[in-house]
DNA sequence: GCTTATGGATACTGATACTATCCATCACAG
DNA sequence: CTGTGATGGATAGTATCAGTATCCATAAGC
């Protein structure tokens, strides 16, 4: 398969091919001659990856490629991958929040995850964002969200219970490292816009001309 | 106050507020004299409610804009600052999956919304969001996830009635449409940090050197 | 009066994700 | 076997976004 085929088997622009080549999301096709190579079934399986990243998931091309690395490197704990899988998705997004709040926020969060006992790694970026949303959902004036975390750790673990479930059904060791990648990323994706759904037809029920 | 006590108490710098000025994120001051106006305390608020948006919740300027003009609009339905909201969350993310993965997606995720009853616009860009990730998964050779929709549906039910229970509480229409909009948009927040939290812990009990 | 801050306007910056152009091959239809 | 179009690789250009920086004439406050 020549560039201009892999192109039109995932209509993705050639430039755009010849820039995720460069960055290094896409491994080089095989020269069979100084200015022609040849790319196969996994060229494509990989481009439609990082498309499904960059463009459903919002993921930013130096993160795909990071966790494209990761992915690809066979020595990496598979518990390290999706820590970068998390991390891709989690922009240190932080916000400076009134002292008390953060406090309040962080003995909050701090119980809700020794009554449930979980492990987590007290530099996991979405400890930080989880404490700054509360923290920022007590400053705005709206403490009734806040104030049914454990409803929400609730459902979050209902799913999350299914996605490893359905995760660790891979035979291999490299289909499960993938799919903990599509899942942890697209997964969010899909909860999200459901969400959505599920607000706007509660919404308009409620709310709308009757 | 001025705009330097105003960046002290928010701790936003003086050039940003000012571009938000300019982007009409944030209303004008009271002018004293032709080159000296006073904030007050909305002004604050205002602006702690511009940084969650676009800090931690990631919302473009430009659609903090047009949240938060729909929010200071007295007429505009509620259903409609709600859907406005949503268009902030969603960025049109589109991806060419086969159409026959396009196909089978729409198929499931009408059967699913039929199923609830849910009443969902045709339109709703959340409806493309969703489609497209069942399709992206499959295509992707993850039908394990998509295969559980309902679950999810089942656990993202169990929050939305939360949150629109909680956001009803509020007495005045332009209290409940604050709450609505930080509701809709940090809950997105909150409910991805405890996924990944959530998830991390699970596989750190699964992967990790044992 | 002198220093500092302010409102308003305009210009500049750095990051991100592509696009465009060039050029010396290379493939291949006629 | 020659002309047309595609290719690999390199370099440069573009659009958008979210601020920063600079100016300047005025105003505040000591």
């Amino acid at each position: 398969m020549r560039i201009g085929e892999l192109s039109k088997a995932t209509d993705v622009p050639v430039p755009t091919i010849k820039y995720y080549l460069r960055e290094g999301l896409l491994p080089a096709g095989e020269l069979t001659s100084p200015n022609q190579a040849s790319y196969g079934e996994a060229h494509v399986r990989r481009l439609r990856l990082i498309r499904a990243l960059i463009e459903l998931a919002q993921v930013p091309v130096a993160q795909v490629k990071e966790i494209l690395e990761s992915l690809d490197s066979d020595t990496e704990p598979l518990h390290e991958q999706i820590g970068r899988a998390h991390r891709a998705l989690t922009p240190t997004r932080r916000l400076n929040a009134t002292d008390e709040a953060r406090t309040a926020a962080t003995a909050q969060v701090t119980d809700l995850i020794t009554t449930r006992g979980w492990k987590v790694d007290p530099e996991a970026p979405a400890l930080a964002t989880l404490i700054d949303t509360i923290a920022a959902l007590h400053t705005l004036g709206q403490p009734a969200l806040a104030a049914h975390l454990d409803t929400y750790a609730d459902a979050v673990e209902r799913f999350t219970a299914l996605e490893i479930e359905a995760v660790t059904a891979n035979p291999t060791r490299d289909q499960l490292a993938e799919s903990v990648v599509i899942g942890t990323i697209l997964g969010e994706t899909l909860i999200s816009s459901l969400r959505l759904l599920a607000q706007e037809s509660i919404s308009a029920d409620r709310w709308t001309s009757g």
